[in-house]
DNA sequence: GCCATTTTGTGACTCCGGTCACTTCGCCAA
DNA sequence: TTGGCGAAGTGACCGGAGTCACAAAATGGC
């Protein structure tokens, strides 16, 4: 059993539209250039269209007023982004920012309507995707309603698994981003300092490990456990 | 200024489709009763349709396996139920249950699809049904993660207004369902218990008042400036 | 390879909010 | 009217989780 699991993107947040609609739809989309750090939109702005994401990695946020940060979450490519202002035309409901340099293809969405008039299936695909965001979002939801700190941890652990992990062998999941605790906390909507505990406390059990930067899930099923109330 | 603001249902967790469409699609469903108290459906139940309210009040809500809810919404005629297992398949995300009496018309998937096949606009209100619903989820997530409980529980006010709130002059508004202090608290997401005491302190405060037991928003602007962090 | 700058680790302290244990109120029904 | 019962009010207590303040590592540019 060596390598398995070649790196195909999941279906969960990174999921965009079946590929022949996708690739059509985002023809007539212009192409946009974000490097790390910088603001593809912000909360409240209005929102004029919506994107997808070709390369690098995005995270979706809500930021407080007093400047607490909540990652809703990371997007890399395949995903779209921006849609909810599209259908409704109300202004952006969360900001987007780049991790690292990111590539993105923009539709407006006067472009994007002409497109539905002819191709009325995409609403189909979106309608599949709203779904998707919509069990994620409740879930999420759930986890902050009933979970205690290492179970949302846990969580968070394995959704981003789904989105990011390699199997490199015995069920150890590689999670291939750059995610760091401050991320971590964020996802999870709890204070970094714990996130470090309960890392270390797992990382004892063996239960993750990080190898060069990259978090690892040594036991998925354990982690499953935590997870559980 | 004396009657104002009749009673129409708003357009947030009510909402269901256009007139035009809903209209014809339920055409086909077959009616469904449901006694006070009754489930409608559990989450992780096989779903294998969708519901329209016709009268009554529902509840959705979730249930952590240590017995505490967390309520997601009340829907009240004209809401459209259920619809998240007719577009993927998947099991029920929540569990509905009557708060009174209700009926209700049952759509199987089975005869939506078809129905769809022949409309595919039905397709784009869907759209913005869950546009809609993902966005109050995202309302939720924030409020969860950055307000305190007063915050909380203002909100939820706000909220239940819009829904179920009728004008009654000079910015009052009346939360016409009878909703208890539990049911408050299962919505905010806090212990029944201290709604009892901020209700109290906003009653004092005359931001709130109670008449023959519904609640009554006396001053909104007030509410919604403690709803803010 | 070395220093500067982020990240991460950890203990101590605090406090918000949940839990417990009652009491009091209000409503309906006998 | 009265008794019963569920909903609401209130205080005392407790504990989980945030905050603060550093120390220790790791990272990455030069």
């Amino acid at each position: 059993m060596g390598v398995m699991a070649p790196n195909r993107p999941s279906p969960s947040l990174l999921s965009g539209l079946p590929e022949h609609l996708s690739a059509n739809l985002f023809t007539a989309a212009t192409p946009v250039k974000l490097a790390a750090d910088a603001v593809l939109f912000m909360a409240g702005d209005a929102g004029d269209g919506c994107y997808h994401v070709e390369d690098g990695l995005l995270k979706v946020t809500m930021m407080s007023r007093s400047g607490n940060e909540r990652i809703l979450a990371f997007l890399g490519p395949g995903a779209i982004v921006g849609e909810l202002s599209i259908i409704d035309g109300l202004p952006r409901s969360a900001s987007v920012v780049a991790v690292r340099n990111a590539a993105l293809s923009f539709l407006s969405r006067a472009a994007f309507e002409d497109f539905a008039k002819k191709h009325p299936e995409v609403y189909k695909s979106l309608v599949t995707l709203l779904a998707t965001r919509l069990r994620e979002t409740d879930a999420v939801i759930a986890a902050g309603s009933f979970l205690p700190l290492r179970g949302r941890v846990a969580c968070t652990l394995l959704e981003l698994a789904q989105d990011f992990g390699q199997d490199v062998g015995s069920g150890r999941i590689v999670i291939r981003q750059k995610i760091g605790q401050s991320d971590l906390a964020a996802m999870a909507g709890i204070a970094r300092e714990n996130v470090s505990r309960i890392l270390n406390d797992w990382k004892r059990r063996k239960l993750v490990s990080r190898l060069s930067g990259y978090y690892c899930l040594e036991n998925k099923a354990q982690l499953e456990h935590e997870a559980e109330l």
